[in-house]
DNA sequence: ATGAAAGCGCTAACAG
DNA sequence: CTGTTAGCGCTTTCAT
């Protein structure tokens, strides 16, 4: 009825091109040995069969694996953005990818040991809410990197550098003319503080530390609606004429409630957000937002753990840091 | 330096229990036999050891994987949502799930490629854009399914029933006594014509049929944004109090332009999109929409796989559908 | 109820 | 340059 599917071996490539197993294996790993004869044969052969290694196998008998490990969270835009880089970091780095996605039933230390289990050479852990103690214990297990927040002892992380990333929102700002810039805040953390210095500092530097104007908010759209209270209820001299919010769905809390009222933006109001993520490229929405650089966190996450798993020590201390970038879009425009 | 960090192999269980390797393969796989002794003992020297089996190894060794490959855009917030079902359903049915998405690197063959290379046993298509002949060629080569869209001959599909959940939507509006209902379209397609379908058999079935309305749209926000110019530049009279959007982002953007049109929804305008999107829960939106019900989708699709992977005759000819759910939010109020 | 031994498909070390 | 021979860690007959 179903005929049962075979793949071809390496034996029957070995077979039917004339030589063993052993050549086989060298010619398609292209490793040094056989003559360009040979290879072609093999090739040959192997193309003839349809022939695909079983990775299953050629995994239990080197001890390589060439696989990385990724842990996710499925649901985030952000970290889905990361995989796609992340996948062609890998491939240029002569590496395979594995996903393991936190779930519903899968938390992150199950979806760190299924990973360990396809025994993966390393892991990458994006952005994960683990302690730093199981950080730790991962690290020891397994070469292992955070990406998105701060490294531990036995784990370095990789992350953008959020006070340069705000910073670079208020100089925008600054640089259309604004003066009254006001920071709506994050919730308690070393991202939110990292921000917050950061607009400090940018605000002193372009001599308006004066203006400094920080609004209580969240990471969430209802911090964003918090703060448009604030804001709305404030005489028209108090009022910001540019915001920077924490992040990107708290600008669109901020955004939507200032609309709902009448105030235009960028007219009245510039707005920019952080993390450059799809919705803030809406087309109806056109905010202006930081972006965390996914593909240059990407290329250093994988650079820095091919290095290690070929042997480098491992790159402990100081977390590496990448430049975010602004994006500008609709939502900010020159102080009239 | 860096101690190496050996896992324990199953000699090492053994000689710790007193028995031998076969027996402790036995015994941890549940696997009737050993006494009841036995079974404690080996245990008992797993857990002390720490030791895990090696999924590789056992995957040579026997033919079945347990492994289920999901190919997904991780990009996909719909795709996300369904991951985490479909892991939930796996684990009941005793299947693990390996994910594989599609990167700007990396496209559906080659995707599904590294899941048939991992040995799984079944593969989950999310939405994949393969042409009918690709789709196919996979199902072919192992038993593959659908999800979200029809199946073909070899890869049955599993999908939500479009047309009822448009269904859902209008008879919804109805109920809030609203007459002039329109429906704003989306692309060519299977999709779009099954839930325009769906909108125009809800209308005659509550005598409608009159009333029906359709407006040229598109999936995108930009689709909205053009229905909502054809919208806004109508009479009062003529004017929907009612409308449904093909999806959530074409909803979003019909909802952003009349908003910033001074027109307030729901008070003036009902508004219903479809897929219900993170986007569409957000705090500030609130957008009633229908959804493709996930959790149902993942269940079938695992249930159905795990039969025919258990030695059923291949599921053949029609699609499994599973019926979408209305989730009523803010966007919709009575008329008045 | 338990153990010995033969693979699963591939790679690595060593001969030739 | 190429072939032979052992394994990798686990599962599975087949004896006992």
């Amino acid at each position: 009825m179903r005929r049962q599917q075979v793949r071809a071996r390496i034996a029957d490539v070995a077979a039917r091109s004339g030589v063993s197993t052993a050549t086989v294996s060298l010619v398609l790993r292209d490793q040094p040995g056989p003559s360009d004869a040979t290879r072609d044969k093999v090739r040959a052969a192997a193309a003839e069969l349809g022939y695909r290694p079983d990775r299953t196998a050629s995994l239990l008998a080197r001890h390589r694996s060439h696989l990385l490990g990724v842990l996710l969270d499925v649901t985030s835009a952000f970290h889905a953005e990361l995989v796609g880089t992340l996948d062609a970091a890998a491939e240029r780095h002569g590496f395979d990818l594995v996903l393991s996605s936190v779930t519903p039933r899968r938390d992150e230390e199950q979806a760190v040991e299924t990973l360990l289990d396809f025994r993966c050479e390393g892991l990458i852990l994006i952005g994960p809410q683990l302690s730093r103690r199981q950080l730790d214990g991962i690290g020891q297990r397994a070469p292992a990197l955070v990406l998105g927040r701060s490294g531990t002892e036995h784990v370095p992380g990789v992350r953008a550098a959020d006070d340069l990333g705000l910073a670079a929102a208020v100089e925008h700002l600054a640089d259309l003319d604004h003066r009254r810039i006001a920071y709506v805040d994050g919730p308690k953390g070393s991202v939110a503080t990292a921000r917050r210095r950061g607009y400090q500092r940018a605000m002193s530097r372009r001599g308006l530390a004066e203006a400094v104007d920080i609004i209580a908010g969240d990471h969430t759209e209802a911090g964003g609606i918090a703060a448009a209270r604030e804001v709305l209820g404030r005489s028209a001299s108090r009022r910001p004429t540019g915001i920077v919010c924490f992040n990107d769905r708290c600008a669109l809390g901020l955004r939507d409630s200032l609309i709902r009222s009448g105030v235009n933006v960028p007219d009245q109001i510039s707005l920019i957000g952080y993390d450059d993520s799809p919705p803030a490229r809406l087309a109806t929405v056109e905010l202006t937002s930081v972006s965390q650089n996914p593909a240059a966190l990407a290329e250093a996450t994988v650079a820095l753990l091919a290095r290690r798993l070929d042997g480098a020590a491992p790159h402990t201390g100081s977390d590496v840091v990448v430049s975010p970038a602004l994006v500008v879009r609709g939502s900010t425009a020159p102080h009239t």
